[in-house]
DNA sequence: TCATTCTGTAATTCTATTTATTACAGTACA
DNA sequence: TGTACTGTAATAAATAGAATTACAGAATGA
């Protein structure tokens, strides 16, 4: 994964969970990542959608996590931020007539799952409060 | 992960198992993956680089394994390609003046360290031979 | 009521990264 | 000695990522 969107979004579900209740603004979190509060607001909508967080609009609004810290795993930011596969992919087909060609995708696809899995599984053992707790 | 180096050069590498000894051309995988050959070169320039692959220059020139495929482990790929961390940096770096965003990229980089141990020894447990055989 | 301060989202621009292409020197072969 | 390769640098084109601008709409409270 090359672009930055789960450093982030852990990094807002962080904030969010050592202000318990309080609601923040996409201004004061864009702060302390330094990145542009568009991209903020983008990254909580996101999170809502995936019921990890809510929001409130209007003055004195503000983001706040939806349920308790404990109860966020960070293979829930995982999915909620995934796009890509983990190792890459090739853009372009490869060539149908190759043995290899034909099938590589398939196979890359299986081991792919397979050590997403591994992957899952470490992520599933780490709840968002574990991690904010280390600050 | 956003480029496509591991899977080019798994690619590459199973069609050098396939052909167990024979040189193939640049262009010959090109064709395969469907990419240009210079990239193709370029990869199998740093898998000669790590000594998995051999090259032989000049006419009739091309690539071969440098080792038996079953000593070669998809960790060793997954090495020979790594460049950014496996769930992505904030290239921006956090507010130093924040709790949270002075300590966050420390703490990622023990997740992130304690997950990619978990791929290793998924990817540590598929030789190429293992993964050749498939086709 | 209405100015203020927020969110939500679309559209655009800017920048960085990735891939393709061009070019050519050097090597091996027949 | 021409041909078919590799190796590598340089450049261009394409794609993706992030920042910025813009603005409608919501909530607040003076």
């Amino acid at each position: 994964m090359n672009n930055a969107r789960f450093p982030i979004s852990l990094h807002i579900l962080t904030l969010l969970a050592k202000e318990d209740g309080a609601l923040l603004s996409s201004d004061y979190i864009a702060g302390s990542i330094n990145i542009n509060p568009v991209l903020v607001r983008k990254e909580i909508s996101n999170l809502r959608n995936h019921g990890m967080v809510e929001s409130k609009e209007g003055k004195n609004g503000g983001a706040t996590l939806a349920k308790p810290a404990a109860a966020i795993l960070l293979s829930d930011v995982y999915h909620a931020v995934q796009q890509t596969s983990l190792l890459g992919n090739s853009r372009n087909h490869p060539n149908p007539d190759c043995p290899v060609g034909k099938q590589i995708n398939q196979h890359l696809d299986e081991l792919y799952k397979d050590i997403e899995g591994a992957l899952l599984r470490k992520l599933e053992g780490v709840t968002l409060a574990d991690f904010a707790n280390k600050f």
